[in-house]
DNA sequence: TCCATAATTCGACATTCTTTGAAATATGGA
DNA sequence: TCCATATTTCAAAGAATGTCGAATTATGGA
C-alpha cells in the first residue's frame, strides 16, 4: 500500500531528517554527498535510505555530471497529508478545521519570496 | 521523537486498519474484542498493536466493565498532520493549498449529522 | 467462592530493518 | 587511457519488529 510505504519511509529518524532537509532545500534539491555531509551519514548508509525514500515516491534523483541531485516531491507529501485527512479523518471537523487554518497561515503558504504584504488575496 | 513514534505506529497495515476503524467509530470507540472480530486478528496480537498505538498517543482505552473500550484521538492525528505541514512543508504553497481546499470540503469537515445547508458559517 | 468472559503479559520464533566494510559502477578530467 | 570523485551495490552482522501459544490478570455473575 502506498500510504504504508510512505509512512514507514518517514518513520525513521535518518530518513525523516533527509526528507526535511530536502524539503528545505527546495526544488533544486541537494547532491547525495551534500546530504551525507549535512547529516553526518556514511555514503552507503545514506544511499540505502535515499533508495527507500525514492521507492516511496517521496524524493526523486537526477544525475548531474558525476553527482546525483535529489529533491523532495511536494506532490507525494501533499497526497500523504490528504490521505491522512480524508481516508483517516473523514467527517471530523475538529481535525480538519485546525489543519485548514494552519494551511491558510502565512507561515505555511507564503514562502520567503512570496508577497505577504496584504494578507495575500490569492 | 513523537512524530517518529506516530508515523511508525501508523506504518503497519494492521495498526493502520485499527486506527481507521476507530476513527470511523467516533468518540464512543470500540471494545478490543469488537476490533479483533472486525479485523480478524488474534486477541493477543491485537493487544500488542493497541499498546503501540496507545503509547504513541493515537488512541486511548478506558475500561468499561470487563471490556476495554478504545477510541481514536483526533488531537493526535491533527497534530501529526500539522507537523507534516509545518515542520516538513513550511513555505510550499503547492503543498498547503490543496490541503487547505481538502480541509474546507464538506466531505471532510461536514460529518453526517452536521448542517451543511448554507456552507456552515461557524 | 467458583466460574466464565475480556483482555493483557510473557517467551520464543521468524522476519524484517539498519548499518557497515569492501567492492563495483559511472562520470569527468589529465 | 588512466586516475580521482561520486554514488551505488553486495554480503554479513546485529537490532528491532510482528505473530503465536500458553499463562496471567481483571471483572461480573451464579
Amino acid at each position: 500500500m502506498l500510504a504504508i510505504d510512505r509512512l514507514s519511509a518517514l518513520a525513521q529518524p535518518g530518513r525523516l531528517a533527509v526528507f526535511r532537509l530536502l524539503v528545505g532545500a527546495g526544488p533544486e534539491g541537494m547532491a547525495a554527498g551534500e546530504i551525507a555531509a549535512a547529516l553526518g551519514l556514511a555514503p552507503n548508509t545514506l544511499s540505502a535510505q535515499l533508495a527507500i525514500l525514492s521507492q516511496a515516491g517521496l524524493i526523486a534523483g537526477t544525475r548531474e555530471g558525476r553527482m546525483i541531485r535529489y529533491a523532495a516531491s511536494t506532490e507525494s507529501i501533499r497526497d500523504l497529508i490528504l490521505y491522512l485527512m480524508e481516508d483517516c479523518c473523514g467527517g471530523h471537523p475538529e481535525v480538519c478545521f485546525p489543519v485548514q487554518q494552519a494551511a491558510a497561515r502565512a507561515a505555511c503558504c507564503a514562502p520567503a519570496g512570496a508577497k505577504v504584504r496584504k494578507a495575500a488575496r490569492n
